[in-house]
DNA sequence: AAATTTTTGTACCAATTCGCACAAAAATTT
DNA sequence: AAATTTTTGTGCGAATTGGTACAAAAATTT
């Protein structure tokens, strides 16, 4: 590997590594590499040849294939480019590291979350909210890959949660995350008018957490998107008219 | 350990071992041992000294709890008291050791659906009946460990879905014959009236499929059986009113 | 009782695991 | 240019991994 700051790099990373998206994400390492792109003056020392969010996002997909114990440090190492000491300094040891790849992809995903889950009674109805919601999911679920791989939090963090605490933690502040966040989303349906008082939001919240489980199961198992879409939409259907 | 044919302590096993449920399941080893119980005479050779369904009930504990990739041979060894040549011996690697607690596991939970799953038109509504579904699953989603385990298939084989093309195949499998049967049980449940016949038992069943994987999530993040059960009334109450 | 057959248990092997020590490298600061 | 600071990269090491060889043990068969 040619020795090169990863800042001379980066600009041309979209294009060396079209498969791999870069997004603007918050503090990944607690380091200063991070401060150097945020302020104006480069630290002190040697810098980084990596990029800290392109190594998060390419040990997530190898997490994401092989799950958590099953990923060797040489995976990793050879996945991201970077050597292994590196990876310790940059972000801890392999648990570490996991919990920061799997932050980044519930983050990436909270934050497609916000443009589509919005429900202000401009038109949209309910269903075609819903529909895009699934449409994203559905994406991410088969999308990453040529063989599809489900969701990742599912895929990975259950099989992790009962020997890891923090692990679990996540997967708890996932759900709870999740279900909150429809379960406001149906009840500001509810004041614009979009959905008939007598249904209750939280049950719908979790109507839409067993779809989603549903989707990310069958996607792993090897079901195509269309397939998908399918049942998507009959569950769509189903409660939305 | 001492050394003593299982088929003398078989009939001690169910109160020495309270916790280990035995059920008569189909042939799991090939080999002559239970010919032995099911023939009359006694195989040639030194007899066994374990119980094969009984190591494959301790060993799928052991698989539900840590995942497939982390659990050792050695705590295999450990749990079942069996030691290592033996488990390869009866059973295979460790593979083929997982995939037969898992059949274990699959086929007990089926042959509870069994007894619950019939809609013959005679007076339970469709609401009690997938109400009592639930109260299975939930009762295996929880009552295995002081910590609940969730759903064994979704929180370990999930993860092993991509590089184990065998665990892969069990895992679609197990899909399709859940599908199948719950569409068979809303297409009955419309025959015999119970089911208004604009429903579409696939899409139930798909439903059914999406609530069960919610709970099993939810499980395995520590939810408690009431909470679950709460969760599970919702759904039906909303589905079958 | 000798021969045969199957299981058991010890001991071991090669490979892989995670994590780290330490010197060289690459930058800034003085 | 010397000193300082941080990252890189080689290499290692203690522990664990899945799997097996082989002799002793425990049964039936002759």
């Amino acid at each position: 590997m040619v020795h090169q700051p990863y800042e001379t790099l980066i600009h041309k990373s979209e294009a060396v590594d079209a498969d791999a998206v870069v997004l603007g994400l918050p503090d990944v390492c607690g380091d200063q590499a991070l401060e150097a792109s945020a302020c104006c003056k480069r630290p002190r020392g040697r810098p980084r040849a990596y990029d800290p969010d392109l190594v998060l996002e390419k040990a997530l997909f190898v997490f994401w294939e092989k799950g958590f114990a099953a990923t060797s440090l040489d995976d990793l190492v050879e996945a991201t480019g970077v050597n292994r000491p590196s990876l310790y300094a940059g972000f801890g040891d392999k648990e570490a590291l996991y919990l920061k790849s799997m932050q980044r992809y519930r983050h990436r995903i909270s934050e497609q979350l916000d443009t589509v889950l919005s429900c202000k009674g401009q038109g949209d109805s309910l269903g075609t909210i819903v529909g895009r919601y699934f449409d994203i999911m559905i994406g991410t679920y088969t999308g990453q890959s040529e063989h599809p791989l489900g969701c990742a939090f599912m895929c990975t963090a259950l099989n992790e949660a009962p020997q890891h605490e923090s692990i679990l933690e996540m997967l708890q502040n996932t759900i709870e995350e999740f279900d909150v966040r429809f379960e406001r989303f149906f009840t500001d349906a509810q004041t614009y008018g979009c959905l008939p008082p007598h249904h209750d939001p939280k049950v719908l919240a979790q109507m839409i957490g067993g779809i989603t489980a549903n989707l990310g199961v069958r996607a792993r198992a090897g079901a195509s998107a269309d397939e998908l879409r399918g049942i998507a939409g009959n569950m769509t259907r189903m409660l939305f008219g």
